[in-house]
DNA sequence: CACCTTAACGCAATTTTTTAGCGTTAGGCG
DNA sequence: CGCCTAACGCTAAAAAATTGCGTTAAGGTG
């Protein structure tokens, strides 16, 4: 899974970087249970063992490049309330994950053994959130808590991508984000 | 996957049950990382052709074991009522799918490429919510909506046993059927 | 800047796993 | 009882995974 390198520049960076890409492209083309490492060392230009010795084995190797390519490169689009935010973000993040290539991310990141990598993918989710939550703070609007969020939201939709019992359209998506925000109204105005 | 056979009965039954019964030992002792399909066919007493042939690959086999381990052998407790029913066996599934045992199960589950184990083991959820759904309407209870239960209650335990980003102790599990319930309190109330 | 240390790599031999052909065994049915 | 063939065992060949050892090149030091 990619240990922190002690050494971080030059060609072990060039490596990592080549089957990485490598991985990527052959993810597009052919079905996973295709792909061997032999098959992605050829491509990339290394030899198999330097794969094997630096991620261990096929599914390490998969869960890092999913982990990768999983982490933001840019801040959930603003709205310009909070309501609108969670919805965007949410029906786009259902999108992104119940595509083949999204649901071949999870499923990857969840087999990796150590579990750190589930862990990792997640944090990326509550730094979204907690973006967000700032965001309406910052705006006068009473925030959203962040576990409340997930349990809501963002559980119900993983959910249903992983075990195929239900297809997460984006009206669906909002449904969730309205139950969420309506049950906090509901609470508040009970309390 | 082990698709349906032709031949249910005698030798073929037998050395499923016989391979079933090595994994799950193996997988009490050795890790699952460790586990091959020859060492399976060694102390199941068959070739690993034959495995190969029937099952396709090990993570298939792990997927079909894991499916066959969560195949309901009874109903949930029958506690009087619909609240604790719920209460009663969510915190068991809790327990359960959080061991490593049933952690490792869900891995194996979400692993199959075909989705249709985990579709399966989906079922198995439905129907004894199901069960409980019943049962509270002959008991002249107001019956829950199960995809709602889903939503609210399966959900969130899955996502955090699956990303490890929360610990589902018996009391969160509690507090998660009465938002479920109250929820619907609330709504009931403003209509 | 030249040198030293060693992490990380390439290569090749070995081991293990996976695939595939082919004959054999034993369910299930007429 | 006897036929048909799904499913198995055996074996050989192919592919993948492991390991030892020499080589390359980061990154630090005098």
């Amino acid at each position: 899974m990619a240990r922190e390198m002690l050494r971080q520049g030059g060609r072990s960076a060039r490596i990592q970087e080549a089957v990485h890409r490598t991985v990527q492209e052959l993810l597009k083309r052919v079905d996973r249970s295709e792909i061997t490492v032999p098959m992605i060392a050829e491509k990339a230009g290394v030899t198999p063992s330097t794969i094997y010795r630096r991620w261990g084995d096929l599914s390490e190797l998969l869960a890092d490049v999913a982990v990768a390519r999983m982490r933001p490169i840019a801040d959930p689009e603003d709205t310009g309330a909070m309501a609108s935010d969670l919805e965007t973000f949410m029906v786009q993040y259902a999108e992104e994950m119940s595509s083949k290539v999204g649901r071949a991310m999870m499923s990857d990141v969840l087999a990796s053994t150590e579990g750190e990598a589930a862990a990792r993918c997640c944090q990326y989710t509550y730094h979204h959130l907690e973006t967000l939550r700032e965001r309406a703070a910052a705006r006068g609007e009473t925030p959203f808590d962040i576990n409340e969020a997930v349990d809501l939201v963002v559980a119900p939709i993983v959910y249903h991508i992983l075990f195929r019992d239900r297809e997460p359209t984006p009206d669906y998506c909002r449904s969730l984000v309205g139950r969420f925000l309506g049950s906090r109204a509901e609470f508040s105005r009970l309390v």
